[in-house]
DNA sequence: ATCCTCGGAAACTAAAGACT
DNA sequence: GTCTTTAGTTTCCGAGGATG
């Protein structure tokens, strides 16, 4: 899977919203009930809502014949872009009935459950290789009447006396705590959020947003921006003064750190986004929308081949031999597990797309909704 | 549709090495 | 001594064939 996203923000002028033009965005109205899916974002910049926009590649299937049919809800493209000064602190919803716009990477399945393994199998089981439980006799062995076989197996010594190289130790930061990585991509450097700034919420599969540079809130609702202010926008306020930090996180649904997109004010003094490290947008390797590792696109172990038989009593040639007393098999420990871990990793590398132009990504091109309204039902 | 087999990834865990 | 890393060993998921 995960091929396809590939393209997102970078050829974000094929999807299909092609042509139309983002509507600009002049204020913001009252941001929508949070009801649960998110926690309010943290920091004082304000709540990330998002603007139900029709799918117009979606229409309603049961449109008489002939008739212009017309998109249904809740086909909406899931987000549009974000408000001017503003990128998306929190991964759009993933809720049922939000499906993402053309381009985008499609939403992270919770990460499947830690498999959890029994101390001890029954023979039955272990020679099978089927779940077992704690009782004896187990469930699966009732279940074919196995029961008067039903005993623990008995664990092998482990060897003792091999001699390993020097260990590597893993750096860990300096403060010894446990250095919170949202990142997705393996060995990706943690960028520390800007000072003052909170750390992503734990559990939130694409990296965090800040705010760009020179970014400053909205005022209150039915408020004006002083005059003066070129475009409209507020001038320097006294609270936030956000660090100069130009770097943001990478963001899949484009994020806009110097230049809003098209049809939105220029935001002064916005600098050109670049990270800290260099390259422009942050992390782009892996990181966003990396499914980690989950069932999604891993499959690693697709394309197994299998050359059986069902007579072939051949206790399973590569593997530890387990009916009977015999026990050696490969004692050069090189059981290729480290290697398939390496091989299973490093798949869909798409460089998360920054919409760090007017062309912002997908979610702007797709933007031509008409009067935005609150999205309520998943933020 | 269900059962069976079994490759291989994930989980577990103890030994070896590093650190205090 | 404790902690961390490494790797030996086991569990069991899940693909795919066999069987009814």
């Amino acid at each position: 899977m995960s091929s396809e996203p590939a393209k997102s923000a970078s050829s974000s002028s094929s999807t299909p919203q092609e042509g139309t033009q983002p509507q600009a965005v002049p204020h913001y109205p009252q941001p929508p009930p949070y009801n649960g899916h998110y926690p309010p974002p943290p920091g004082p910049y304000p709540p990330f809502y998002a603007y139900p926009i029709p799918d117009p590649s979606h229409h309603d299937p049961n449109a008489p014949n002939g008739a212009p049919s017309q998109p249904v809800a809740p086909f909406f493209m899931a987000v549009p872009p974000p408000p001017p000064g503003m990128v998306y602190a929190y991964p759009m919803p993933t809720a049922p009935g939000y499906p993402f716009a053309a381009g985008l990477p499609p939403p992270q399945p919770a990460p499947k459950p830690k498999r959890k393994q029994v101390k001890m199998a029954c023979t039955n089981c272990a020679s099978a290789c089927k779940r077992c439980d704690e009782a004896r006799p187990c469930e699966r062995c009732v279940k074919y009447g196995l029961a008067e076989t039903c005993v623990d197996g008995v664990r092998k010594e482990r060897k003792k006396g091999i001699k390993r190289g020097p260990y590597k130790r893993k750096n860990r930061n300096a403060s010894g705590e446990p250095s919170n990585d949202y990142s997705t991509g393996e060995g990706e450097q943690q960028v520390a959020p800007p000072p003052g700034y909170p750390m992503p919420p734990e559990g939130y599969p694409f990296p965090f947003v800040y705010p760009p540079y020179g970014y400053v809130p909205a005022p209150p609702d039915g408020q004006q921006h002083p005059e003066g202010s070129p475009n409209g926008a507020p001038p320097p306020m006294p609270h936030p003064v956000y660090p100069t930090y130009p770097a943001i996180y990478p963001h899949p649904y484009g994020a806009y750190p110097g230049a809003p997109p098209m049809g939105y004010p220029p935001m002064p003094g916005a600098p050109v986004a670049t990270s800290p490290n260099g390259n422009a947008g942050g992390k782009p390797d892996s990181s966003a929308a990396s499914p980690t590792n989950g069932s999604v696109s891993a499959e690693p172990s697709k394309g197994k081949k299998r050359s059986r038989g069902k007579g072939d009593d051949s206790s399973r040639p590569g593997k530890k031999s387990r009916d009977g007393p015999s026990e050696e098999q490969q004692p050069n420990g090189d059981n290729g597990v480290v290697g398939g871990e390496a091989a299973g990793k490093e798949q869909q590398t798409q460089p998360p797309t920054f919409a760090a132009h007017p062309e912002a990504g997908p979610a702007a091109a797709a933007f031509s909704g008409p009067e935005p309204r609150p999205l309520m039902a998943t933020m």
